[in-house]
DNA sequence: CTGTGTGAACCCCTTCACAGCG
DNA sequence: CGCTGTGAAGGGGTTCACACAG
C-alpha cells in the first residue's frame, strides 16, 4: 500500500534543471516577500526575474498545483512550498574536510544559517592544525574523527576543501563513512558510486570559460 | 579582406557547452602528458574520463583539423592547442574585489598560476582592512582606486567576493571601469550590459541541489 | 476576464553511423 | 586497417498556444 506521506505523490522524473531552478525561484520570492508582495503571476515573476512564465509554471507544476486560476501564486505559501521541496526545512549537517583558506573561509560563512545548513565539524590531515580554531572558533579535528563523527551528529553533506590530489581519496574515505552527498571544490572530476550525488565547484573551470569568451570576442563593438 | 590571424577563422556559433567541455578534455590531457603519453584517440579518451567519442571530435571539430586520421592526437599539441582556444596563453590578470574570508582565500590560492592568472589587485571598502595585508602578501587597496588599477594593469576579470546586497553595486562599478568578465560569488543574480560576461559560483545553490537530492532519494536502495 | 496547467511545436545538443583520409 | 570529421537520427528541454478553472 502506497503510505500518503507528507511529500506528496513522488516527483516521478524531474530534470536536474528544473530543481535547480527551484533555488532561484525561492530567492526571487524571498526578494519580493521582503519587499511586501503578496501574490504573483507567473508572468510577473518572469518579467522581473528574466524567466520565462512557461517554464516556472511547468517547473512548479512538476509538484502540485501551488497556483490559483485568475490570481497567480502566494508569495510566501510557494516559498514555504519550495523550501519543503529542497529539502530546506530540515536542518542539513554538514562536514568540511580540509582546513586550507577556503575550508576556514566556508566554516565561517554566515550564508549557510538562512538556508537551515549548520557545521557539525572541521577536518584537516596536518597536526599543526589540528586543534586549532578558524577565526569564528570551530575547532579542526583529525580526519581520523571523520567516521565517528559523522554518524554520531547525522551529517548530510561533506564539503571537500583539500588539495586535488587528496581529493578522490577523500570523497572515498566520506563515502565509506556513510556520506551520500558532496560538495567538492578541488578542481578535476572524482568518481563516487551510484546513489551518492557529487556537485563541484569549479573556479577553475568557471575563470577558464571567462578567458575563452574574452579570446573569442568580436560581439557587437566594432563590428568589422 | 580577411587578415588570416593567429587566431584561424572564427567559431562561428559555439555552444557554451561545448567550452565548457574543453577546459574538461584540457585537463584530463594534463593528465595524459604527466603519465607520458604522447598520442590519444577520442575512443581512449573518452573510455578513460567517461565522455563520448563523438563528441570529443565534434567539439574539437568547431576550432579546426587537430587530430591525424588512424592515429588519434598528438597530447601535447592538443593541449597546446587548447590552452590557446581558452585563451589561456594570454596571462590574464584578475582583481578581488572584497576582501572577506573567502577573498582573501582566493587571493592567496596558488591555482591561479597553472593557468596564467595572476591577482593584480586586491580591494575592500572597510577602512579597517585597507592597508593590511593577505597571508601571502598581497595589499588590500580601497575600492576607489579600482578604476585607475583596472586601466594601469589592464586588468580582464574581476573577481567578486562582497555580501550579496553588496553585489549588484560592485558589479555596476566594475563595468564601469571597463571590466568585461565577472566571476561573482555572491548569491543571487546580478544585471550587467550586454558584451559583459558574469560566472556565477554559487555555493548556497549547489548545496540546495545535494538537498534536493537528499530530500527526494528513493533511489536503489529499498526499492518498495 | 485573468492566469494556471499542459499538450504540441520547436530548437538545440548529443549520439549514431559511416565516408574518407592517412 | 584505424580513426577522424561529419551528416543524419534521436532525445530533452524550452517555448508556444490554448482549454479551462476561479
Amino acid at each position: 500500500m502506497a503510505v500518503p506521506e507528507q511529500r506528496p505523490a513522488l516527483p516521478d522524473q524531474v530534470s536536474e534543471l528544473t530543481t535547480a531552478r527551484l533555488s532561484v525561484y525561492l530567492r526571487a520570492l524571498d526578494q519580493l516577500a521582503a519587499a511586501g508582495t503578496r501574490t504573483i503571476s507567473s508572468a510577473a515573476l518572469a518579467d522581473r526575474f528574466g524567466f520565462n512564465a512557461a517554464l516556472i509554471r511547468k517547473d512548479l507544476a512538476c509538484f502540485g498545483e501551488f497556483g490559483v486560476r485568475g490570481v497567480g501564486y502566494d508569495v510566501d505559501e510557494l516559498r514555504h512550498h519550495l523550501r519543503h521541496i529542497l529539502g530546506l526545512d530540515r536542518g542539513l549537517r554538514l562536514v568540511i574536510i580540509g582546513a586550507g583558506n577556503l575550508g576556514l573561509a566556508l566554516a565561517d560563512y554566515p550564508g549557510f544559517a538562512a538556508d537551515g545548513f549548520s557545521v557539525a565539524g572541521l577536518f584537516d590531515v596536518a597536526p599543526a592544525k589540528v586543534g586549532t580554531r578558524s577565526r569564528g572558533g570551530i575547532e579542526i579535528r583529525h580526519v581520523d574523527g571523520l567516521p565517528s563523527l559523522i554518524d554520531r551528529e547525522a551529517v548530510d553533506v561533506a564539503v571537500v576543501t583539500v588539495p586535488s590530489a587528496a581529493a578522490q581519496g577523500t570523497v572515498d574515505r566520506a563515502v565509506a563513512a556513510g556520506i551520500r552527498a558532496i560538495l567538492i571544490f578541488s578542481p578535476g572530476t572524482v568518481r563516487v558510486p551510484p546513489g551518492v550525488k557529487v556537485r563541484s565547484v569549479d573556479v577553475t573551470l568557471s575563470l577558464e570559460s571567462l578567458s575563452f569568451f574574452l579570446a573569442n570576442e568580436r560581439h557587437a563593438r566594432n563590428p568589422d
